[in-house]
DNA sequence: ACCTCAACAG
């Protein structure tokens, strides 16, 4: 009875001769139809079977296991009347490789210690515990089990091995399963090298991968030439895994589907759009299209590259709702800033993954729609009891930053501090970034002090806080301590400096930096590092010097620029200059109404009412809409915009009146 | 005969 199809013919054949087959026979035919994933029909003939033996219930156990039905199987498991090592064995792994069961398995294991039904541990059940451990990650229950391996004679194998390096490497011990993969040198288990060279992927120990997988290279299947396509691709290599799996298709070696799915993540991680379609067009041409790995892999490549209607028409083609596909497009929508459509996919998932709440959070802060980050925070707290990821801490962060709210930036603050996650470095930069946007230098500079293995964007971070508070001393002084500890500035370090020196007049010390950004540190000027000069010199009165200076700015003057030396032009009262530069930033942002504002007020500064006439009138038809200016105040947990003159608030007749009354008590 | 190991996605 290899096949399917020979099993019901001699099911079919002792039906229509009415005789009942052997316990042996039916026993395999259970194992049949659970393997083809016909749970029932393995059912009805285990129920019809006038007689059973341990094999039996052990195989309609595993036949409910295998179709996920956990429940059934366990009240099969319970009532079974013979039981043996074998079925707790089999009750222990689908426990373990079932997510949300991990408890019912360390219970079930236990009960094995105290063996009432006369079972011992083996080795299967203490292999399937490590895997259970791998998974926890708790280290110190792994320590005991490995001494009791050692104990009990248990820990040769090479299944033994490999799990105990698995065990050890996904409990972040690498060290700990070298010693494992070196204790063992008589003969090299394949399965455990391949275990080893997983460990030293995922260590980031690529050239030690290598070695191990060059060394008894003999060993090599696919399964060594998949670990390490992915390790590579894991660890940021996206080239050296594509170049890999061109020399895995010269070797002995086959690839699988997973060879795949690891290819496809170094395409998406390389976002090139062409060896994405190369790749696609193979998958279809081998008709692995109904894998969901790789569905869901293709999916992400496009999205990852930009094409959302390629990502959208391999989604739309899949058969199945795969969640990893939805989440790689709200991750695409949000970061090409449509955010309708991620928040449509969002809310067709029924279960949200801590990723794609992460996606979205990320997605508003992006598209600076912060009221919809403090939504959806609020939303996370009452649909959510998990901790929230740091990224989402991080978004919310910014977020508060973008608006300078103070408060709700305290009081993420304090969320961190409670929930006890971990002040990593990110965190520490966003936490600064808050407070000095919001105004609170203090917490800033306490938070940074606080911090002592700091890199260089938490230098940038606390140096652009002083400097947009005209502090250049105390930026300057971070930025010597920055480079007293051997780090590099970069484009941000500069233009922080250099807005620190425009805002308080350094004529001479900003020069100094724009012109050691290219000299000491060969950093090449960007835009903003341009505008920021034009800047300094408007404001310390120079516009000649402005106008020499972009005259050698070597790349074209865009609407960036262009508004510094508008703006300048304003300090200093010259419409003259202002009128040269009004024609180039119109042909470049003409339907951009905050230029208008920004023209119409220069002229408004000199009392000018003839020029600012003339801008109403270019505006006249153009369909042009500036964006309107609001506050916003928080009140419980929501935020609530409002604009001038606003009457679109419910009980705004009682809140008017409210105002007129204060209003006129201040006057009194 | 049944139960254990390594590689795949957001």
């Amino acid at each position: 009875m290899r096949s399917l199809k020979q099993g019901l013919i001699y099911h079919v054949h002792t039906i229509k001769a009415g005789f009942t087959p052997t316990i042996f026979s039916s026993n395999q035919l259970i194992h049949l139809y659970s393997n083809h994933g016909l749970v029932h029909e393995a059912w009805n003939l285990f129920d019809e079977m006038p007689q059973r033996n341990v094999f039996s219930w052990n195989a309609i156990i595993s036949a409910y296991i295998k179709a996920k039905n956990l429940k059934q199987a366990r009240v099969l498991f319970d009532s079974a009347s013979q039981r043996d090592l074998v079925s707790y064995n089999s009750m222990l792994s689908g426990y373990v490789n079932e997510d949300g069961f991990e408890t019912k398995a360390m219970e079930l294991f236990r009960e094995m210690q105290s063996s009432p039904h006369n079972v011992r541990i083996d080795e299967f059940s203490l292999t399937t515990m490590l895997n259970l451990i791998a998974k926890l990650a708790v280290v110190t229950y792994g320590r005991q089990l490995h001494s009791f391996m050692v104990k009990t004679g248990n820990f040769s194998s090479g299944f033994a091995v490999s799990s105990l390096i698995d065990m050890y490497s996904k409990c972040g011990c690498f060290q700990e399963a070298r010693q494992v993969f070196h204790g063992c040198d008589e003969v090299i288990d394949p399965v455990s090298k391949n275990a080893m060279v997983a460990a030293c992927c995922r260590e980031g120990e690529l050239e030690m991968a290598i070695d191990l997988f060059q060394r008894e290279s003999e060993l090599n299947d696919t399964v060594s030439w998949n670990t390490l396509i992915s390790g590579f691709a894991q660890n940021g290599y996206e080239e050296e895994s594509l170049k890999l799996f061109g020399h895995m298709s010269e070797s002995v070696c086959r690839w699988n589907e997973h060879t795949f799915s690891s290819v496809l993540s170094a395409c998406a991680g390389l976002r090139s759009l062409k060896v994405g379609k190369e790749i696609h067009a193979f998958v279809l041409k081998n008709g692995l299209t109904l894998n969901p790995f790789i569905s869901s892999g293709i999916v992400d490549v496009y999205c990852k590259c930009g094409n959302m209607r390629y990502a959208e028409s391999v989604h739309a083609g899949m058969g199945i709702r795969n969640s990893f596909s939805i989440t790689s497009m709200i991750l695409g929508h949000s970061s090409q800033g449509n955010m309708v459509k991620a928040r449509q996919l969002f809310d067709s998932l029924v279960e949200k993954s801590s990723v794609v709440w992460t996606a979205l959070f990320c997605g508003y802060v992006k598209s600076h729609q912060c009221e919809a980050v403090f939504e959806l925070l609020s939303e996370f707290r009452e649909k959510e009891s998990i901790v929230a990821e740091a990224l989402i801490i991080i978004s919310v962060l910014s977020a508060c930053a973008i608006q300078a709210a103070l408060d709700p930036g305290k009081q993420v603050h304090a969320y961190i501090l409670r929930s006890g996650i971990e002040m990593d470095k990110k965190l520490t930069s966003a936490l600064v970034d808050m407070y000095s946007k919001c105004g609170s230098l203090i917490y800033a500079e306490k938070i940074f002090q606080r911090k002592f293995d700091r890199d260089s964007i938490l230098y940038n971070v606390m140096l652009a806080g002083y400097a947009r508070h005209g502090n250049e001393q105390r930026a300057i002084q971070h930025y010597e301590e920055m480079l007293e500890r051997g780090f590099r500035p970069d484009a941000v370090t500069i233009l922080a400096l250099l807005s620190a020196c425009s805002h308080r007049g350094l004529i001479e010390l900003g020069e100094q930096f724009f012109h050691s950004m290219k000299k000491d540190y060969n950093i090449l000027p960007e835009i903003d590092h341009y505008a920021c000069m034009i800047d300094m010199y408007g404001r310390a009165n120079e516009l000649g010097k402005a106008i020499t200076f972009m005259r050698k700015i070597p790349i074209e003057l865009d609407a960036v620029t262009l508004g510094a030396f508008l703006n300048a032009c304003r300090i200093n009262g010259n419409t003259e200059l202002a009128r040269m530069a009004e024609g180039l930033l119109l042909q470049l942002e003409g339907c951009n109404g905050d230029r208008y504002v920004q023209l119409a007020n220069v002229y408004a500064a000199e009392g000018n009412w003839d020029e600012m006439g003339r801008i109403r009138k270019k505006m006249r038809g153009k369909d042009i809409k500036k964006t309107a200016g609001c506050s916003w105040l928080y009140v419980e947990n929501g935020v609530h915009i409002f604009t001038s003159g606003d009457r679109s608030h419910s009980k705004s007749e009682a809140i008017y009146l409210t105002l007129a009354s204060l209003t006129e008590e201040l006057y009194m």
